[in-house]
DNA sequence: CGCAGACTTGAATCCTCGA
DNA sequence: TTCGAGGATTCAAGTCTGC
C-alpha cells in the first residue's frame, strides 16, 4: 500500500490513512458494531482514504462490515481518434491509463475480481450500486447476477446538460445507467428510505429516471492552472440521492473506486461514514482536501422519516386489553356493507366465524387479503373512524412510556 | 414450421406465410434487390408473418439480406409470487411459458443462438435494436458485444405512465432500456436519419432518452372478452422512431419475436417491407389481422429528408469551369479577415500560397481544417454571400439535366 | 453594478469517398 | 486495404469580456 504524498494526518496506524476528521454521533456509532459476529467498528479505518490497488485493500478489510457500497470503476471506453468539436476544438477525452483494458475478457476478470472482493465485505442487508456506460455495464450487469447478486433496480442518470454527438451519427448520449443491487437474492431487508424520497418528490414515489446536471461550476475540482483534478467527477446530488435512498446516518458507505471523493464528501455532509480507496495518490490527495472543507449538516436535516414498516407492531387483541375498545363493540367497513363484533380475545366475530381483524376483512370482502386497521371503522361521538385511529393512539402513549 | 390457425393468405408457398397485402413502389423496391451478391428479394418472404421456432425460421432466410431488425426477447422475468396492488387486485403478470428458463446460462445459450442466427441475415450496413428490462438486457449487451457486434447507442424509453412500485420496496420501474448495434465495427455506412430525426425534434439532435407512454387504449390489441391479447405490445410510436431513424422507406426489417406484429403494423404505414417470426399461433394470427387493417401513409409523408452527405459533390474548380465565378475573384471570410484570390484551376492563393478553398481556410485560421464552402464569401451585387450559394445554383442545374 | 454576447467545455467507442 | 482529401458537424451551462 502506498501513502498519501501530503498533509495526512493519522498516519500512524499499520494501515496509512488519511483520516477527514468527520466523527459520527455516539448513538449512530453503535449501530455500526452491529451484532457480535461483525468485527466492531474500531478495526475499520473509517472516514479514510485508502491509498492503494483495491484489490489489495478491499481484502484487509473485516468481512460483514459495509452497509452500502458505491462504485465507479472504470469504463474501458475505446477511443480511436481524436474527436473535435464543429469549431475545430479539440475534445479533452478520457485517455488515461486506468481505463485501458486489452479486451473485454481483460474487463471481466477485472469486474469480478473487485465485485467479489466487495461483495465479502458487505453486510448481508447491505446494497450496491455501481454506474456504467454502455462501454462497460453489460459487463457489470451479468457479472453481478453470475455472482449471486440481486438486482433490484436499473436506474438512468438523466444528464441535462451532455456533450452533443459532434458528428451526427448517432443519439446524443445523454445518460449513465446504475445498477442497485442486493447482496443476495434472500437479502429482503436492505434499507430503501421510500417514504423519505416520496417526501421530497412531491409525495410521487421516485422513478427509475434521474434527472441531475453534471458536474460543472464551483463543484468541480480544478487545479491552479484550472484545468479539472479528475476527468469524470460525479455530481453530489446524484450521491445524496443514494445515500438518502439506500442508507442511515451513521452507516458506513464504501467507495473502491474513490476518485475525487464525491462519496466521501456526500457522507460526510449526511453524516454517514464512508471508506475509500484510490490507486492515484493526487486523486486521494485532492479528494481529502475537499472533504475536509465539508461540514455535516444538522441532525435535523439528515433524520430519517420513520416508515410505516419501522413502527412497533400493536395487536389488535392489546387495544381491547388496554380498554381502548370494548368487547362486543360493532365494527363496520366504510360503506357499511359488512359488520362485526369485538371479542374479548382481540379478533371478531362475521356472525358464526371468528378471526383476525385482516382474515374476517377480506372473508366478508372475498378478496386473498385485507388491511383490518384500515377497513374497519369504530363508532364513537357521533361518527365512524378506522380502527388505525385507535392505533396511533396505542403507539403515542408506547412513546411516552419509553422516555 | 406450423402453419397460421386461421385467415391465412397466399399459403400456397413451400413456406406458408401470411401475405398482408403490403407492396413497396418499384422503385423502392429495386433498392432492395441490391448487389448480384444478394439474393434477389423475390426469394424473401416479404410481409409475411412466418409462424414457427426463430432459429429455425432464420436460418432458411437468405444471408445479408436483412436491413433493420428489432427485436423484442423474452425478459427472463425472474417473479416469484403473484403482485397484488394495495386493493388486492391481481396485477397480470408475465408468466407465459415461453418467458421460463432454468439459468441464465440457458437464456445465455438462447440469447447466442438466436443473435447468431440474425447476424448472419444481416446486410453488412444493418443494424439491429434489442429491447429489454434489467432481468435480461446485460446478458444481451454482453453477448452482443461478444459477437462482434459494435454498439452505438444504448437508449432509454422512459414510460410516461409506467406501473407503480406497489410494495415501497424499490424505485418505480419506470423505463426500459434498448440497444442498438451495428454488425460489426467495420461498418461506418449504417443508416441514421440524423437530419430527419433533428428536423421532426425542435431542430435538436434527438437524445439518447426517449419518452412514450405504454401501449393502452384503442391500440392495444384486445380479445372479445376484452382480455389484453399479448402481455407485452409495445407502442407503435417507440417502432415508428426507431424505423425512421434507421432506416429508408423499402427497406427490410426483420423482427424474430414478433408476437402482436408492433413492428409490422409501423412497417406497412412507414413504407417498409417486413418479415415476422413468431412461436405462437395465436399471436400470429392476431398480428396477421391488425396489419390487414393498416394502411401506408402517402409518400409524401415518409419520404426521407436528403442530407447534406448524400448531396452530390461539387468540385470549386467546376464552378469556374461554369463561369459561375471568375478567376481574378477576390473571396473573404464573414469577419473580413482574410482574403484570397480564385485562381484559373479552381484553387485559391493566399499571397504566395495556393490551395483548396479548405486547405486555405484552414491555413488563414490556424486550424486544422476548415469548410470553405461556408467560409469563403463572394462579392456580387453590392453584397457578400458565401461560395456555397453557388454550389447550390451549380447542384440545381445538375438535377435539371437530369430530367 | 448589470447585462449582453462571446467563449469554453463535458465518460465519445462521432465521416466518407475515391484512388 | 490504406491513404489523402473533401467537407460535414453541437447543446446546455458555465465563465469571461466589454460596455
Amino acid at each position: 500500500m502506498r501513502t498519501l504524498n501530503a498533509g495526512l494526518a493519522g498516519a500512524k496506524s499499520r494501515i496509512k490513512v488519511a483520516r477527514t476528521g468527520i466523527s459520527a454521533p455516539r448513538s449512530v456509532r453503535q449501530r455500526l458494531a452491529g451484532p457480535a459476529s461483525t468485527p466492531p467498528a474500531a478495526a475499520l479505518p473509517l472516514n479514510s482514504i485508502i491509498v492503494g490497488d483495491c484489490l489489495d485493500e478491499l481484502a484487509r478489510l473485516p468481512p460483514n462490515s459495509i452497509d452500502l457500497v458505491f462504485a465507479d470503476p472504470p469504463y474501458n471506453l475505446q477511443l480511436e481518434a481524436a474527436l473535435s468539436r464543429p469549431d475545430q476544438s479539440l475534445v479533452d477525452a478520457v485517455d488515461d491509463d486506468w481505463d485501458k483494458f486489452a479486451s473485454f475478457s481483460d474487463y471481466d476478470d477485472f469486474t469480478r475480481a473487485w465485485l467479489d472482493a466487495v461483495r465479502k465485505i458487505m453486510k448481508p442487508d447491505a446494497t450496491i450500486f455501481v454506474i456504467g456506460s454502455y462501454h462497460n455495464i453489460f459487463r457489470v450487469g451479468s457479472i453481478l447476477q453470475d455472482q449471486g447478486f440481486w438486482i433490484l433496480n436499473d436506474i438512468v442518470w438523466r444528464k441535462a446538460n451532455p456533450m452533443p454527438n459532434f458528428r451526427g451519427r448517432r443519439f446524443t448520449n445523454a445518460h449513465e445507467t446504475l445498477i442497485w443491487a442486493a447482496k443476495g437474492v434472500g437479502a429482503k431487508t436492505y434499507r430503501f428510505n421510500y417514504e423519505l424520497l416520496k417526501a421530497g418528490n412531491e409525495d410521487c414515489q421516485v422513478r427509475s429516471d434521474w434527472l441531475f446536471p453534471i458536474c460543472t461550476g464551483a463543484e468541480r475540482l480544478k487545479d491552479a492552472s484550472g484545468r479539472k483534478i479528475h476527468p469524470t467527477q460525479k455530481p453530489e446530488a446524484l450521491l445524496a440521492r443514494i445515500m438518502l435512498a439506500a442508507s442511515n446516518p451513521g452507516d458506513l458507505v464504501l467507495d473502491p473506486f474513490f476518485g475525487s471523493g464525491t462519496t466521501g464528501a456526500v457522507a460526510k455532509r449526511l453524516g454517514r461514514n464512508f471508506i475509500g480507496v484510490e490507486r492515484e495518490p493526487s486523486y486521494a490527495s485532492a479528494a481529502q482536501a475537499r472533504i475536509a472543507k465539508i461540514e455535516m449538516l444538522p441532525h435535523e436535516a439528515i433524520a430519517t422519516v420513520p416508515s410505516k414498516r419501522s413502527e412497533p407492531r400493536i395487536a389488535f387483541a392489546s387495544l381491547v386489553e388496554a380498554g381502548l375498545i370494548q368487547p362486543g363493540e360493532t365494527l363496520v367497513d366504510e360503506k357499511r356493507r359488512h359488520a362485526v363484533i369485538v371479542r374479548a380475545d382481540g379478533a371478531v366475530s362475521l356472525g358464526a366465524i371468528a378471526g383476525s381483524i385482516h382474515k374476517i376483512g377480506a372473508l366478508a370482502q372475498g378478496l386473498p387479503a385485507c388491511n383490518g386497521w384500515t377497513f374497519w371503522q369504530f363508532f364513537r361521538d357521533g361518527k365512524y373512524e378506522p380502527i388505525d385511529a385507535l392505533r396511533a393512539k396505542a403507539r403515542a402513549s408506547l412513546r411516552e412510556a419509553a422516555e
